[in-house]
DNA sequence: ACTGTATGACAAG
DNA sequence: TTGTCCTACAGTT
């Protein structure tokens, strides 16, 4: 989403065309009016228009942007809401959310989310406290976005493993050395994916041609890729963890 | 053509 | 914990 925020920055400044080709989303409400910044925070995009109205989306698991560049023709029939300057479409398909929000409303989802290792004013010290919360694994913590804002499934299973702890790990268990150690994995593995655009988390000579399917060193890995141990696959809160049984031995307090 | 699954989040039970 | 959103794709029939 960091990513994305950076690319649609383009947009800014000018006064954009809004349509809904869907007609699910009130583009008429910001349509023609100048955008004055877009902010990622966590998994959220927040685009600002002139008049102080603010688009959130959330893209969810299905979402997705799509850039034009010539325009080559009308956005298609599933596309909720395009922005547009002349030259240069941005088309948004299947987003989980994509509403408009006052100031208020802004504050109120922003207030929500616990801080961003991808932020300037993501607190570390707030996200251990968060994190560290007397309740739950490790795994539970880190996919919950009011105690740390950005992280999904992929980056959860991928830092865990660097971090060499499982997924099981109780969150209140983590020294402070040890979640210090997590936040700056975190930024330095989500700052790269903003940079490549995609996650990677193996080691290439050539980012650009990494296979999707191999990009990865344990999330949806049938081998451990540091080991070669098999993955060991389980769920907590309802999602999907990997881990790697050599790599991530249980934790014993 | 159909089935299963998904980088997410929420409400209902 | 399950169902839902109702898209996309890979794998299967």
């Amino acid at each position: 989403m960091h990513r994305l925020a950076r690319d649609l920055a383009e947009l800014v400044g000018s006064e954009v065309s809004a349509t809904s080709p869907q007609g699910r989303f009130p583009a008429e409400e910001v349509d023609g009016q100048r955008l004055t910044g877009v902010d990622a925070y966590g998994k959220h995009l927040l685009a600002g228009f002139a008049r102080g109205v603010s688009v959130h989306v959330h893209l969810g698991m299905r979402g997705k942007w799509l850039r034009f560049a010539p325009v080559t023709g009308p956005g298609l029939r599933q596309v909720r809401l395009r922005l547009a300057v002349p030259g240069v479409a941005w088309d948004l398909i299947a987003p989980s959310t994509c509403e408009l929000l006052d100031a208020a409303g802004r504050a109120k989802v922003v207030g929500g989310l616990g801080p961003d290792p991808l932020r300037a004013d993501g607190d570390p010290d707030e996200a251990y406290r968060r994190v560290g919360a007397p309740r739950g694994s490790i795994a539970a913590a880190l996919l919950d976005q009011s105690r740390i804002a950005g992280v999904g499934n992929v980056f959860r299973a991928e830092v865990l493993h660097g971090m060499r702890m499982p997924p099981t790990r109780p969150a209140h268990s983590l020294t402070v050395e040890e979640f210090a150690e997590l936040w700056a994995r975190l930024q330095a593995m989500m700052r790269q994916a903003v940079d490549d655009g995609r996650i990677i988390t193996v080691d290439a000579e050539d980012r650009l041609v990494v296979p999707e399917a191999e990009s990865r060193r344990v999330y949806k890995q049938g081998l451990c890729y540091d080991c070669g141990t098999p993955i060991v696959t389980g769920t907590i809160d309802g999602r999907t963890t990997y881990a790697c049984p050599q790599c991530q031995p249980k934790w014993t307090s």
